[in-house]
DNA sequence: AGAGTCAGCTGCTCTAACCAACTGAGCTAG
DNA sequence: CTAGCTCAGTTGGTTAGAGCAGCTGACTCT
């Protein structure tokens, strides 16, 4: 399967110290003088795999300071997923729609699972964020940091931190290329109702009722993008 | 936000000539010498910055022949995920459950939109998978290729290809952490028969007993998972 | 005691040379 | 004439050594 070719299993060896020593995020590698006589390859060629080790998010590297384990989140996942829609999205195809469509595959999927088990502290937390909405609305545009959060605090009703990062990852890769690409041009109002819907529908616990609330929302979404095309 | 170090901003030029040339995936790049020259860097940073943006699937390096733009695949996700996993794995946390989890909630979430929507087509495919499986069932064991077909078949009924490929990299991420770390012992029969509800339920328009089925095929993982943890 | 400095670590970049994989043109043998 | 081989040229892979740049901590001077 693997180690064609050196650097790629220099890679490997740089894992499976990682692995074998049972580093946890944070903590400090070898340097690479010492990755080099521990691994017996040329300093350049360590570079190179920790350079890949680091767009992978395995390996952090701070300049004049040390190399350590990297805090293995879905960030090198954004960035792919980001580049290959604005490169798709110049091509002509309609790659920022798929991605939203994903999204929308995926969390109206989600949100059946989730009616009527959101914690209280949660839905406070979202019934604030609304309302925030909803301030920022009277005054101009909604922050995207609000919308963010309310998908984010929606979905940590699920219990699961592995999930929650990868739907994180999706909101940042669709809203990163949404701004960079196209206006944007949504009316604040119909924001904040969709929003306090989907809240009040996962509040009462009608399941049907919040998967509705969440395809509209992305309906709306989905209907700005085409017209923008 | 970015451009911190000098070989940071090379991958970024670098995406960016790939965006403005408007190349589709398997073009050629230009040679490294021809990028020392363009970029006004060293050969070694062109090569350190090429090998991150090959970690990250956007482009594709032949020894001896070029350098490609990349299939833009989520074979980097599943690299990232599967190690995340692993070295999870062996600091004692339940990193493979979690996926499996991860899982579990996005294909139960989907399978409903999905019950008497798969055309004809994909129906007789998953006929033959399931059939293919019995008879695996019955010399030994089930291949795991055929677990994955037929995930992948169901799946692609959605008419999302980024969709589908983020389902395959869970499914692959989540099998390369199992065999290299847990005893597989599955009994084949409940495997397959999981398998045929999953199908029949879908074929009969049945949402939630489309769900019902995939609940049950995952529990019945989780359960083995749990007891040879 | 506090602020400034400097030596020493670290990673970063460059240059120059040679090794290894692949292609394709040209030669050779059948 | 063709099938196969050989070899030169191109491209990426690896090594070596030198100097640059950012950060830390101890030391010094006020």
């Amino acid at each position: 399967m693997h180690s064609r070719g050196m650097a790629n299993g220099i890679q490997e060896r740089i894992k499976k110290l990682i692995i074998d020593r049972r580093l946890p995020s944070g903590d400090p590698l070898p340097t690479e003088t010492e990755l080099m006589e521990l691994l017996g390859v040329s300093r350049n060629s360590v570079r190179e795999a920790l350079k890949a080790l680091q767009a992978m998010g395995i390996v952090e590297i701070r300049h004049g300071f040390g190399t350590y384990v990297g805090p293995m989140s879905m960030a090198p996942m954004i960035e792919g997923l980001t580049f290959r829609t604005v490169a798709g999205h110049y091509r002509g195809e309609d790659s920022l729609l798929e991605l939203l469509e994903l999204r929308e595959a995926v969390e109206t999927g989600l949100i059946a699972r989730l009616a009527g088990r959101v914690p209280a502290s949660d839905l406070a937390e979202l019934e604030s964020l609304v309302a925030r909405m909803e301030d920022e609305a009277g005054t101009g545009a909604v922050h995207a940091d609000t919308d963010r959060a309310f998908h984010a605090t929606l979905y940590r009703g699920l219990d699961n931190t592995l999930l929650s990062e990868v739907l994180e990852a999706f909101w940042d890769a669709f809203h990163r290329v949404r701004t960079d690409l196209v206006a944007p041009g949504a009316d604040p109002k119909v924001i904040c109702r969709q929003h306090r819907e989907i809240l009040e529908a996962v509040r009462s616990g009608d399941a049907a009722r919040a998967e509705d609330a969440v395809r509209e929302h992305f309906g709306d979404i989905r209907g700005r993008l085409r017209r923008s095309a």
